[in-house]
DNA sequence: ACACTAATACTGACCGGTCAGTATTGACGC
DNA sequence: GCGTCAATACTGACCGGTCAGTATTAGTGT
């Protein structure tokens, strides 16, 4: 009945491990449907019979399908932001913070593949609710580089540049690569982190 | 940016300005509207409406609203790679080809917001059937990039570098910041100009 | 009369959301 | 340890609005 420490295929990406409850199946079928069908071609129905419940069942615990989209969402979102304190953390200050920053990104982008899908891909091009919540979401790890690339110039480890153009060019940079990574499975995890890594570092005049 | 006096607000990118016959006007009100609440919140009753058309005029031109949306998205996406191809000629080789496609990229997305923001992002998370055609312009543009890195690397412009990695990372950064400034506005497209190609061609180890 | 284009009226599948009802668990007295 | 009651968790048939797509009718040029 319980789960071993070790968590399943289509993990949710929280803290805890609750797929043994309902509210934590229907998570977890949702996951695993949404982020491989898109919002608008997954039928509730599906997430039901995935999740072996009902329909009231997820009413229950979600005021609508969007909201349960969402959760996804956000639960994915802190988890990345977490892994990326965490990492910055053990760094003292500078280009070294941008570079742990970097990898955390992509270890947890390839450690938790669908989350990742429904981030970058599935919560694109929704309505405007959804819209906004995307925007958010950028906005959030955009101005995450954008400060520790401004404190890399204030402490002189790369010279002056326009960093907000930057944090966007390297977001998308990481986003499409962990699109493609997605999809096809290539190029893998470890030669993203080989050639990104550099290739950002030497778009801002930091040499290795 | 100029505009001929053809062509007016939410024009179609394509080759022919057609928006005086029934056709052009569902292309272009199906552009207006697609474009700024995405594919499956808008209804071909708007479009109709928008269009001062009629329901049955629409499927005299296309098969299905389907077919309607990715019309567009072709349209623009053969807007661009011509684009492109016309700047690259004029240019005769290596990095300068590929400076030339990148300023080519950015100021066709600049000169037509509302089909690069279809392509950008309305196209994106959709069913099956978009996704493939998302796809296949994805890697139709990222192929043009790595062609031409790689025959920067031979002609010993820039150093010996993954380039599958490099132009997926390339694209990215460019689709980024073009979805940033369809939003908002923000950063100007000279500021992306100015910013974005140095940045890039320093990515790769080319100084300016 | 005939072909082409367009307008209008209509259909029916689809699916998110509801809610009256049922099962399960727990609390408490005896 | 057992019967009673109550709260909580869950079920799934059903409703009702929506909207892509179609059938029908009407205008227009040749």
């Amino acid at each position: 009945m319980f789960m071993k420490a070790t968590t399943k295929s289509g993990e949710t990406a929280g803290d805890v491990d609750s797929s043994g409850s309902t509210r934590g199946r229907i998570l977890d079928a949702a996951l695993n449907i949404f982020s491989n069908k898109g919002y608008h071609a997954t039928k509730l129905d599906e997430i039901v019979e995935s999740a072996r419940t009902s329909k009231g069942a997820i009413y229950l615990y979600f005021p609508n399908k969007e909201q349960l989209f969402l959760a996804l969402v956000d639960q994915f979102a802190d988890l990345l932001e977490r892994r990326v304190n965490e990492a910055i953390e053990h760094e003292s200050s500078g280009i070294d913070r941008v570079r742990a920053a970097l990898i955390a990104v992509v270890e947890t982008f390839g450690k938790y593949r669908l989350p990742a899908k429904i981030l970058l891909v599935q919560a694109v091009g929704l309505g405007s609710i959804f819209e906004k919540k995307r925007r958010e979401t950028t906005d959030r790890f955009a101005g995450l580089i954008k400060t520790h690339l401004d404190e890399s110039i204030r402490m002189k480890h790369i010279a002056q540049i326009d960093t907000d153009v930057v944090s966007h060019a390297w977001m998308g940079a990481i986003y499409n690569l962990m699109i493609q990574w997605v999809y096809t499975g290539e190029p893998t995890s470890e030669r993203i982190l080989a050639t990104l890594v550099p290739l950002l570092l030497r778009s801002v005049g930091y040499q290795s």
